[in-house]
DNA sequence: GAGATCACG
DNA sequence: ACGTACGTGATCTCT
């Protein structure tokens, strides 16, 4: 029999320090539990223990701080929000039925060695589990002790049996005692021998086995061959023979801990699932909820509603066409209502509040009904006001119909993003956990196209539908005084919302794809990558799969012998970044290069986008809105924003994004339109000047920050300055700016140096925007969109310097979001108020492409022009450069 | 599902 | 002494 024994302490410290920083909404941090509970089903899963315990510290003082009272003493209290998790912890390993256990006077350690100890003479096996090294010394025949690293939200272990702590330490593992007697321990501040560090007491052990036997041997110590004993030694660890002694208590794990216990107490149990079900409703741990296949009490849901918001609903199936009309006209009375579109718009779900704040009421109309599309087309008129979550998606369908999009006035999704955009997804099942405490039936039972259709018109769908429906009602009470609160409402109303129509055009309307060349082009990359295949096989001396690296990397660096230049957490680095370095010298290398351009143009690029070539002959994106922390948009499904352009062959791809015959491309981008918001927002004057002297930027950075004139700067000198400017946007280090360019740090250090003596106001943003964001917690654009940034208090040092560059960077990245944003608006509107058929077709950040016909191309050039260029008024211009082609390539070359 | 790699701004 | 640039999505391998 097994059991498992957690030392409560270390592991949940270890969380909290590996776990990016949690909270629920109210603001109780989170993060330390969540990770506990990971690591521990993880544990669970692997090791599958008959018996389970946690064991905890005590804040009473320990015999050990009785004899010395400065045990410990140096050690930093816990922070408020780790000290805060732990009665959390508490009463979720309560709901679990895990027995936990904590004496006083007693350190968590010795419950670990007592608890061990029983289970030992019970003849049970033991795994401690532990982040601490001190329970090595526990380690035996029937105890292995499994040490737990989290970093960055990924947990590791290491099973440390007897052999393989022989095989690290060199000696056994109770002789660790012995080692921290001699060497002391700074963190428990245990003395151990003065003038005696880790390598000194670590080959003194392996040579003599204990400080028993180094001290019965004691004036050999400096004379035996090999000692590691420096002359002196002999002395300071005759004078330190006390401190040894008296560390070598204080150091070891008693076993004897006067705590009730016998394994049989700690066989594992089922857990309460409804109590734990409420506890993790109110830590907000969804995903935690559905792993363990939780369900609340038989007393239903646990918590009402806040806010008083009310799900329950009246709901019917509409039947008749009569009753739908009966809908459409009572709906213009109203303030608004709610309504979700099914997949593939198979039926519409509305919800409402009467006239007279009658209760609320939801009707599910299926696609079926007669009328439905004459419904539809009536109810999407701006005679009624709607809110829905995910507004864009259901204009892209309605679009798909035919329909009109009017009336959409709020749409929960985005309310959701804008006030988090960090989050990642915003379902409906989510907000409701997060802002109701409430569990809405899982999105799948129904949103399955294949297992949709027979849900149609059965009562589960209604419910589920009319629930869902009712929530995105109950979210326009809550949200919208929240993002007025925020000072979200302008990037809100002015920017997001109404870019839903906007961009549901943009993917109706697609880009036209030139199949033929596609083709052509992929069977020419067919044959190079055929070859490539047989000259790697060929130099590699067999053949193996080249797309694994990590059979490239045996092959490469031991095979071949070459020695690796870099490695990752699996193994050896294989990344362009590294092959690129033997390039030249490895004929193999050369070959996987190419290799790899081809076979990437080919699979992603070919073969994606040919599989999502529509009927049409046109390829119609996803334009994401609620996805990036910064407020940019993304594509997939295909995505357009990643199309090759920096190498020749494969920006040949850009030719066959083409317009039709009798219709052109107009493409426009705004040129460093970051670095311009740099200058701006750190109101920079020299940078400034240099852009409204409307010379180069990294020219004229060049020639500031290496004290020439710009005719005396080289190309290699732009491209570093270009590079540093970069960093500048992204929060760089000297070691980073210096692997970019392949300097040393000290050169790397004296350019950033430079580049801050000259641009002084960008070192005082940097400061200042650090500063801010600490103290208010966020970063926002110009226009107001935020970003929350926990990270700045993170207890990881890494966590907290990525939270201090992305201060630097959302503002600037953000705000170039919300301005192409507000320039697509603007382009819309002007396209349509001159009349013209030109439509946006795509964006890529920086960059607009309108696809019109042929005669309206130079109107539409001059209007994407005059439209992106005069979008906001700053300290410097905007530029924006246009060009009319029969392709995208053509149009950006 | 995670990690490595590589395409873009 | 840390570990090393911001934001994305797609494909492939491997567990």
């Amino acid at each position: 029999m097994k059991c498992m024994v957690i030392d409560g302490n270390s592991i949940l410290n270890r969380a909290f320090y590996g776990v990016r920083p949690l909270s629920t909404r109210d603001g109780t941090p989170t993060n330390a539990v969540y990770g506990f509970l990971n690591i521990l089903l993880k544990l669970l899963d692997e090791e599958a223990p008959d018996a389970l315990a946690v064991a905890f510290d005590r804040k009473a003082p320990t015999f050990r701080h009785q004899m010395y009272p400065g045990y410990k003493a140096t050690r930093h209290p816990m922070p408020d929000d780790l000290a805060a998790q732990m009665p959390i912890l508490k009463d979720v390993l309560d709901a679990m039925n895990i027995p936990r256990y904590e004496l006083d006077g007693w350190e968590a350690d010795d419950l670990l060695g007592t608890l061990s100890a029983v289970n030992t003479a019970q003849g049970w096996q033991t795994v401690v589990v532990t982040g601490d090294k001190d329970s090595l010394q526990l380690i035996d025949q029937a105890v292995t002790v499994k040490l737990v690293t989290t970093r960055m939200g990924q947990t590791t272990t290491r099973d440390m049996t007897p052999d393989a702590f022989r095989a690290e330490y060199g000696f056994d593992p109770i002789h660790i005692i012995d080692l921290k007697a001699l060497m002391g321990d700074a963190s428990d501040n245990i003395p151990g021998v003065k003038g005696v560090g880790e390598k000194t007491a670590m080959a003194l052990i392996q040579m003599y086995g204990s400080i028993d036997r180094l001290y019965a041997q004691m004036p050999a110590v400096c004379t035996a061959p090999q000692t590691p004993a420096k002359p002196g030694m002999v002395k300071k660890l005759e004078e330190g023979k006390e401190d040894a002694a008296f560390s070598y208590t204080l150091a070891t794990i008693r076993r004897d801990a006067p705590v009730a216990y016998a394994p049989q107490d700690a066989l594992r149990r089922a857990p309460d699932g409804p109590a734990l079900y409420a506890l993790f409703l109110k830590l907000e741990f969804a995903k935690l909820i559905d792993k363990l296949g939780l369900r609340p009490g038989p007393g239903g849901e646990a918590a009402p509603a806040a806010g008083g918001a009310e799900l329950a609903v009246t709901a019917e199936v509409v039947e008749s066409d009569d009753r739908a009309a009966q809908l459409l006209a009572l709906f213009p009375r109203l303030d608004h209502v709610a309504c979700l579109a099914l997949p593939r718009l198979e039926g519409l779900c509305v919800s409402w509040t009467g006239e007279d704040g009658a209760p609320q009421a939801a009707a599910l109309l299926p696609a079926h009904l007669p009328g439905y599309n004459r419904f539809l087309s009536g109810f999407f008129s701006d005679q009624i006001k709607k809110v829905t979550h995910g507004a864009k998606a259901l204009m892209t369908d309605l679009l798909a119909e035919g329909l009109s999009t009017g009336g959409v006035v709020f749409d929960t999704e985005i309310a959701a993003y804008l006030l988090s955009p960090t989050d990642g997804s915003y379902g409906l099942d989510k907000l409701a956990l997060a802002y109701f405490q409430r569990d809405l039936p899982k999105a799948q039972v129904y949103l399955d196209p294949e297992a949709f259709a027979p849900l149609a018109d059965s009562a589960a769908a209604l419910e589920t539908w009319a629930a869902h429906t009712a929530l995105v009602g109950a979210l326009f009470d809550l949200l919208p005084p929240k993002l007025e609160a925020l000072g979200l409402h302008q990037v809100y109303y002015d920017i997001d919302l109404p870019l839903c129509p906007v961009l549901a055009e943009m993917e109706r309307a697609g880009v036209l794809i030139d199949r033929g060349a596609l083709e052509e082009y992929g069977q020419m990359l067919s044959r190079r990558i055929a070859d490539d295949e047989q000259a790697i096989y060929q130099l590699a001396g067999r053949a193996f799969n080249i797309n694994s690296t990590q059979q490239l990397g045996k092959i490469l660096f031991e095979e071949m012998g070459i020695p690796p230049v870099k490695k990752t957490k699996t193994g050896y680095s294989t990344s362009a970044e590294v092959l690129e370095k033997l390039r030249g010298q490895v004929p193999l290398v050369d070959a996987v290069l190419d290799y790899r351009q081809y076979a990437k143009l080919r699979s992603t690029y070919v073969e994606g986008l040919s599989k999502v070539i529509a009927p049409d002959g046109r390829v119609h994106t996803s334009f994401q809105n609620t996805v990036t922390a910064t407020g940019r948009l993304s594509s997939a499904e295909p995505n357009l924003q990643n199309i090759p352009v920096r190498t020749e062959l494969g920006a040949k791809l850009r030719y066959m994004l083409v317009a039709p015959k009798g219709r052109k491309l107009v493409d426009a981008d705004y040129s460093q339109i970051e670095l311009r918001l740099l200058a701006h927002i750190a109101d920079d004057p020299a940078m400034q000047a240099a852009f409204l002297s409307g010379e180069d930027i990294h020219t004229a950075t060049a020639a500031q920050v290496f004290g020439l004139t710009p005719a005396e700067v080289t190309p290699e000198l732009r491209r570093r300055a270009k590079a540093v400017n970069f960093g500048m946007v992204y929060g760089i280090s000297p070691f980073s700016l210096s692997q970019d360019i392949h300097v040393t740090v000290a050169e790397a250090k004296e350019y950033m140096d430079r580049y801050f003596a000259t641009f002084h106001g960008v070192r005082d943003y940097m400061d200042r925007v650090v500063r801010q964001a600490k103290e208010q917690g966020y970063v926002a654009t110009l226009y107001g969109r935020r970003r929350w940034l926990p990270e700045l208090k993170s207890a990881n040092f890494n966590l907290r310097s990525f939270g201090e560059r992305v201060a630097l960077n959302m503002p600037i990245q953000g705000t170039a979001a919300d301005l192409i944003k507000l320039a697509m608006l603007r382009v819309d509107e002007a396209l349509r108020q001159e009349g013209l058929e030109g439509r946006l077709v795509l964006q890529v950040h920086d960059e607009l492409i309108v696809e019109c016909p042929d005669e309206e191309a130079e109107r539409v050039k001059a209007l994407l022009t005059r439209e992106m260029t005069g979008v906001a008024e700053l300290k410097v211009p905007l530029v924006a450069d246009a060009k009319i082609g029969q392709s995208w390539g053509e149009a950006k070359g």
